[in-house]
DNA sequence: ATGAAAGCGCTAACAG
DNA sequence: CTGTTAGCGCTTTCAT
């Protein structure tokens, strides 16, 4: 019922390697024949087969994402850029996701069976760490995304965190604030984002003569809005004066000034309020919210295109690691100096 | 290098059919065969390859899910939900974005080459109307989504729009607020979610005796935050009195509260605040957001399942409407009478 | 209950 | 520049 090769062939009085050769821009066709086959092409409204290509190629232009969950913003945007950034390039996306605090599932997506029919999977995990380095060791096209694990045996597409997230804060110190509070800290950890933006703060702060000052330091190990504003009121509770807030992400930022607000702070008057993310809804939030964009369509791109790459070309060079460029989102919330 | 049905048929020293047969739980294997062939399955690490199965068969068990934007939280979480229920079936879903505003683009995720690879898709579209029901009359299983065409050619789950917001009018009414104010009204529209979300507003307010004041109807096309916020900012600045406020989603009702607390408002002591979508965010808010889970999670397994049967049986059944039921969750923005 | 053989639609070698 | 052939790994008749 639905045009095959074969049928096209016959209907152009070709053979069927010459239709393929048409179809897939083999550059030595006589011009005659070409039109001659793609005036069957039409008439049948061929469209070649993407299993029976995939079968014989060994490739099935389809690559997985595994994201923890797509109702966390970040997450869900980092989706879209992936998806748009794979639809240019010819790619199609199966979405995997991993739910949040759950090691073992982030494990078993590198082996489930949805492995065999995608060309390599672009991987966000949230739990594992470097212990878990020698799970990345597949035999597939992997790229690693996030701040868990570094040094790994693939290819690594991040944001500069700690460049970040201290630029961020200088640009806070810049605009004249000095007493800088910090929402979302996840105390005592060593690894992730949270403590490479921690470092970035600090090292800010440290350049420009701040002293460290743990008061003013809110913490919470979940990044929800609500985390954003108990760990806001922490600080306020403390009654330690402060004139600027660097929120960890942007959903916290939102609950910070939601805080801040119900504290009778005015902002950015009172308290001027950074985030980072640069989540699309930043820039409606009221007041719109000032924030790191980290490269999150770069990064999207950048994965997409380093996975074509391994899968184009054989899977053995060295694994590479490739950081965003960032950008501070000027907004109202903080505004420039 | 990775094994085949042969190699395992080898092994077991059986024919390629009955590892077959073993692997797809075909009831008629003896069971001592059975076992012989699960153990060279497990040596072997054997796994079927998906593309051959596929192509043998003429089914890939992949979905297509086709929504506007995954950026828009409704949808990112509508995504999360239709990839867990596809999960729990054993199938793939491969996520296209159409895009906002697009209607060309709409029309022409039907029809892509991506279509040739999925079962069939689950379709959320935003811009296409009436005019466009034959464009569903596709040759493949199609569930259409969403509140913009009815009474097409296709199956077609979705919400009870107008029941939901009458319920969630006649809610704030029944604890005691009778000027009820609308954000994010679509002027003029009579088919999508705001015109249906505003008859149920209308009907509740009907049914109780109050008197529909246009000065209390906040217009706004997009529903981003800072549209709520608009929306809201204008009906307060039109200086009537109103002591509710039934935002048509839960964007809109988050920039709305902020507009209120802007104003001096407290919510809700003065002003309750409704929303409409029941988004995850919407529990993280400050005051906690009520508002109406218009039953997406069961939208999602409803589609993927009438999916299922539509590749599973053959596609002649007439089409059917779904309707999810809905929830009002009562938190503290509209505490329950 | 199991085996043999055909072939899904395509691409890759190799001829010519 | 184009044709012939083989076969990717599996499921599906059809036999037995």
């Amino acid at each position: 019922m639905v045009a095959t090769l074969h049928d096209v062939a016959l209907l152009a009085g070709v053979s069927i390697k010459t239709v393929s050769n048409v179809v897939n821009d083999y550059p030595h066709v006589r011009p005659s024949t070409r039109t001659k086959v793609e005036q069957a092409i039409a008439e049948l409204g061929y469209t070649p087969n993407p299993t029976a290509r995939s079968l014989r190629s060994g490739r099935t232009n389809v690559i997985g994402l595994a994201v923890p969950d797509l109702a966390l913003a970040y997450f869900a945007e980092l989706t879209a850029a992936v998806i748009a950034a794979a639809e240019a390039s010819g790619l199609s996306v199966v979405v995997e996701q991993t739910g949040t605090g759950d090691r073992a599932r982030e494990i078993s997506v590198l082996t489930n069976a949805r492995r065999k029919m995608t060309d390599g999977l672009i991987f966000s995990p949230l739990e594992m760490g470097p212990e878990d380095v020698d799970h990345l060791d597949v035999g597939y096209p992997l790229v690693l995304l996030g701040e868990r694990i570094f040094d790994g045996p693939t290819d690594h597409v991040t944001m500069r965190n700690v460049e970040a997230a201290r630029a961020a804060t200088e640009y806070l110190i810049h605009s004249g604030r000095t007493r800088i509070a910090v929402v979302g800290a996840h105390e005592d950890e060593v690894i992730g984002s949270s403590a490479l933006r921690m470092q970035g703060y600090r090292e800010a702060l440290a350049a420009n003569g701040i002293p460290f000052d743990p008061a003013l330091i809110g913490p919470s190990i979940e990044w929800h809005r609500a985390n954003g504003a108990h760990s806001m009121a922490d600080v306020i509770a403390r009654g330690v004066p402060f004139d600027a807030v660097f929120a960890l992400n942007d959903t916290l930022a939102f609950g910070a000034m939601r805080a801040l607000q119900e504290a009778g702070l005015r902002i950015p008057d009172d308290v001027a309020v950074m985030g980072f993310d640069g989540l699309d809804e930043a820039q409606y939030s009221i007041p719109s919210l000032t924030t790191v964009d980290p490269g999150r369509d770069w990064i999207a791109r950048t994965a997409v295109d380093t996975l074509r790459e391994r899968v184009r070309i054989d899977n053995t060079q060295p694994p590479t690691l490739k950081l965003a460029e960032f950008t501070i989102l000027e907004r109202e919330s903080a505004p420039p100096a």
